[in-house]
DNA sequence: TTTTCACTTGCAAAGATTTGCGTCTGTGCG
DNA sequence: CGCACAGACGCAAATCTTTGCAAGTGAAAA
């Protein structure tokens, strides 16, 4: 009734999709997931899949992003978080580390008092490259 | 060349969309959009808003972005750009002056010799309320 | 052990967004 | 003026993701 701690429920399916995500260093689609879990589970549906990612991505376990691929890529959180910053013209990914972007989401902590629970932030701009071409 | 007003349907749906979004500070979805579209375009369709706001983003004059609402929401890019900070638990809203954002952008810049474009970024947490009910 | 109850899952359907393809239009050029 | 080309559009169809509803399951309560 009152008790705040939530009840984790063993779902099968949650386990099997951070077994397949967990050697992976990529990003995987939706499509992908699904294929990858039915060889643990053979009958689970691809709406099942969509709504565990949901639930691992509310309690911090995956990160849910738009890389600009025309499908959201799904990826576990571990303990060496990175970012990627995107190049809207070659298509080039840079890859920062999370202590640079930590050390922001501090300061609007402090500022905002808003504790940022985004893992996998994606930003699009230009790679040093292109914006020499486009001078 | 001569008028640019009343053209049937061969004008650019472009202009009627940034039209639409002038006035409004509020964030639209791509059906808000053709719906007042519609008005000055009757029978312009919902894949040509699509492509026509794509286009606009590409060209900087509008942001596309994720509020976590279930449909992409589209504004235009003004001077005084701004961000949001959502609430995962509550859905509240904090609005941040792009100033704060501008500088941490100038840093990547600096670091990677990356250009961010991303005119409206949405960070999801936790706000202070929030996070005080969670411990 | 049995009951309870919230959480999980599947299926079908809805909703959102993108893409393929053929047509039409405006622009620059000869 | 007439032509060629690139880009804009519409329509239909394909994708991707979410949602409604009914049924199944497991953990804790009784």
């Amino acid at each position: 009734m009152s008790q705040a701690a939530k009840t984790p429920r063993a779902s099968s399916a949650d386990a099997a999709i951070l077994q397949v995500l967990r050697p992976e260093l990529r990003h995987l689609t939706s499509k992908q997931i699904h294929t990858a879990v039915r060889k643990q589970l053979p009958a689970i549906s691809l709406v099942t899949v969509y709504r565990s990612l949901e639930r691992l991505a509310r309690a911090g376990q995956v990160s849910i992003s738009d890389m600009g691929t025309g499908a959201v890529v799904y990826a576990r959180v571990t303990e060496s978080l990175h970012h990627h910053l995107i190049c809207q013209d070659c298509g080039g990914i840079v890859t920062i580390e999370h202590a640079e972007v930590g050390r922001w989401f501090a300061a609007l902590s402090r500022r905002h008092g808003f504790k940022v629970t985004t893992n996998h932030l994606v930003l699009f701009g230009l790679c040093a490259g292109c914006q020499a071409t486009h001078r």
